[in-house]
DNA sequence: GCCAACGTTGGC
DNA sequence: GCCAACGTTGGC
């Protein structure tokens, strides 16, 4: 199983209504970005992910589940750009702020440090572990 | 609100 | 195929 992150800003899709789409999940869509695209056609059902909050929040906020490998982003007819569907799993007790992944020296070669504008990445069994740990959850 | 970083587009 | 111009993202 593979581990990803995908950044979402408050204003336009939050982990409050992630977690109201329940077990039907919704699609991430909206992505137009090759890396970030490429990342989400790598996934597979089961996969596991964080949701981040970008702008005002810069944190960690949620654990997600692939529920759909990509298809059709069905925002666009432009058959270039793929999204996967996600389900909310469960919020982390504490956020984890990108701060707190900044100052952590085992965080600093995170995607989410080194290229900031990557809305769809990949998270390392490693750096998974210690988000949790510091999110308070089980892995 | 600004600006740095980065990706994309289009002219040559 | 290169590179300048431009647009967008996201942290500060």
């Amino acid at each position: 199983m593979n581990y990803w992150l995908f950044k979402s800003e408050p204003s336009t899709w939050s982990w409050d209504q992630q977690v109201q789409r329940g077990e039907a999940g919704e699609e991430w869509d909206g992505v137009r970005n090759y890396q970030a695209r490429n990342n989400m056609r790598l996934m597979k059902v089961g996969d596991k992910g964080f949701f981040y909050h970008s702008q005002s929040e810069k944190a960690v906020v949620g654990v997600v589940e692939v529920i759909a490998e990509a298809h059709q982003d069905s925002t666009t007819d432009d058959d270039r750009w793929d999204c996967v569907d996600i389900r909310a799993v469960k919020a982390l007790e504490t956020p984890v702020t990108l701060e707190m992944c900044k100052t952590d020296p085992r965080l600093a070669e995170m995607v989410l440090v080194k290229n900031t504008r990557l809305s769809v990445q990949p998270v390392t069994p490693e750096e998974w572990q210690i988000i949790c740990e510091l999110g308070g959850i089980r892995p």
